[in-house]
DNA sequence: TCGGTTTCTGTAACCGTTAACAGAAATCCC
DNA sequence: GGGATTTCTGTTAACGGTTACAGAAACCGA
């Protein structure tokens, strides 16, 4: 029934396959503008639509994006998801979901095949990078042969990266920390084999170092992301050192469970203790007190990744070289109530 | 240099290349077990994988499920389509997403076309149901030839359709409240012309009606699922009403602006407000005080429904027939501090 | 030994496009 | 008017699988 294919057109309009084919392709061709209205004609009355499956077949090209994704249930992840998906459709390719369940241990070989498989045009690699998951881009029997482009993973001179600059945004949150008059500043970071998690100790490092304020061992502790280890955490700091006075928590989630435990000790936020998190998740605001924290726009991430991804896949096309780039966008700061120390005004 | 195609196993394995092809069906068919052994050890050696194109230009499958979505951003439909990938990766199916932006309003004919182009095997439609955004299932020139299963979607006899049951829930959630002894119990709906927060209206009106309770016009405010709606509802709620003393939001974020206008109006909660949400959110126990809500599985949503999506499909193949099924999950109560009314111990 | 089954394998056509090549038509210039 | 260009269009062979059909091989009982 929706069977049409190129030669009924053709045999309606009263030309060739191949004209019809032209037609389609668009790109200046040689083509008398009245041959082209009777195709176009045909095409409409028919109802036409070429298949997907024939032209890619054909043309190895599939116009669809490959997405390997982590995390979906979680806000950033799937704003990033959002992003690419919106980016993607505009530049008129779809998109093959795909999402791993352990980042730090995914068959990565057998995932490029399928892709391979499916002609995909190129690859959004939206795995966070932890441990050695990202290993095999150095691994010479690997070839992907796809153009790929990383999230949220540490730039790398060869390849494509779009990621947040969470060293700076470290040191920012630490900054506005100490901006407001905390002196003892602890730091509740998420998994130290999360890559971004380092970069976000690092900036918090930096940001102390540079203004000689202390920095002890105790000074750290490492959760998962989840609230209750924000819990565990800021209990942890406050018993191993009173005298905090700021906590910089790796991400909302984390700092929300600061939250409830500073309420349970007796600690008033943020006239005894500033807290700041990081991700502005929805709602964060709704927290209370609400919540200061610093924004990452993942959409954006998954926007300019596609981006790249699309020039790319154009200039391999037409053979023209395409340099890797790394782009790295900043985080920005949203002070709420949690980190107004002085609770000036 | 990938282009290891069926002639060159057929070539090393010393068979032709429909042998090669009925081993990769495997489907019982006549094949002798040495020459199927020759013919698996040629495709390991040449790593050897079938184009999808090729495959699906003959057979006019793609071994893909289309997913239809929305609102990947909240928490909900993020959780709906990690169920639908997870499913879909179980039974072999890849995933071709397509994220609508206005739900109103979607082009749905267009749409259909690109996924028959793409010769998807199945529909997942998990766009909520809005206004009459579904109403192109009765319009008898729009023959979408694929199966589709609708998810929170109002069931429709013809249909296949997997939802949370919306009226029960709000049954259970206003039950809860009266139960906790509370005498004036206020709703802030999500936008009326979806069909979940009908659904959930309909729940309240019916606890409340059982028991008699009070159920004054004003008793009902409509948001638009956002926190701010929330608390300009709650807000709304108590300068008409103020003898409310128990409120049922259609969703968690509304809830928590209701959370905060408590706060600032001087209601206690729970003391003097129960309040309990829907969703159950990521977090929402650490909201303050902690949330009361209902938690929609949506993830098992999601799941469900591509089974049935599988079954259908299944069936289409081997021509038997498939009656279409409503599968109606209950959403679970769960009690935190927010909806505590006596604050019993 | 031979015909009749059953089991196995090869041949060839087809799925719906694209694109290299060549041929036709139109245009141009002398 | 005729040859050289330029513009347009058709013929045909892929692309990499699947499958109907037929033929070969093996097995069986008479």
């Amino acid at each position: 029934m929706s069977a049409t294919t190129i030669a009924d057109v053709a045999r309606i309009a009263g030309v060739s396959k191949a004209t019809v084919s032209r037609v389609l392709a668009g790109q200046s061709q040689y083509i008398r503008e009245e041959t082209r209205q009777r195709v176009l004609t045909a095409i409409e009355t028919l109802g036409y639509r070429p298949s997907q499956a024939a032209r890619s077949l054909k043309s190895k090209r599939s116009y669809t994006l490959g997405v390997v994704g982590y995390g979906l249930e979680y806000y950033g992840p799937s704003c990033t998801i959002a992003g690419v998906e919106e980016e993607a459709s505009e530049l008129g390719y779809n998109l093959l979901l795909y999402l791993v369940r352990q980042p730090e241990t995914n068959n990565v070989v057998e995932l490029l095949e399928e892709m391979r498989a499916r002609y995909v045009d190129g690859l959004i690699w939206a795995v966070p990078e932890i441990g050695d998951n990202h290993a095999w881009l150095e691994d010479p029997t690997i070839q992907p042969n796809i153009p790929i482009v990383f999230l949220s993973a540490e730039p790398r001179p060869h390849h494509f990266v779009v990621a947040i600059n969470n060293f700076n945004a470290g040191l920012t949150a630490t900054r506005h920390l100490i901006a407001q008059g905390c002196q003892h500043i602890g730091l509740i970071t998420g998994p130290l084999d999360w890559w971004e998690a380092r970069q976000r100790k690092l900036g918090w490092k930096a940001a102390l170092d540079s203004v000689e304020l202390p920095r002890k061992e105790g000074y750290v502790v490492e959760g998962n992301w989840s609230a209750t280890s924000g819990e565990y955490g800021l209990r942890e700091l406050l018993t191993r050192h009173p005298e905090i006075d700021g906590v910089f928590a790796c991400n909302d989630r984390m700092a929300v469970g600061a939250l409830k435990v500073a309420r349970e000790m007796g600690r008033r936020v943020p006239e005894d203790l500033a807290i700041i998190g990081f991700d502005d998740m929805q709602d964060a605001a709704y927290f209370y007190p609400a919540l200061s924290t610093m924004r990452q726009d993942m959409v954006e991430v998954g926007r300019r990744a596609v981006q790249e991804l699309g020039k790319v896949i154009e200039a391999q096309q037409s053979g023209t070289p395409c340099p890797p780039t790394t782009l790295m966008l900043e985080a920005e700061i949203i002070v709420r109530e949690s980190s107004l120390f002085h609770k000036s005004e």
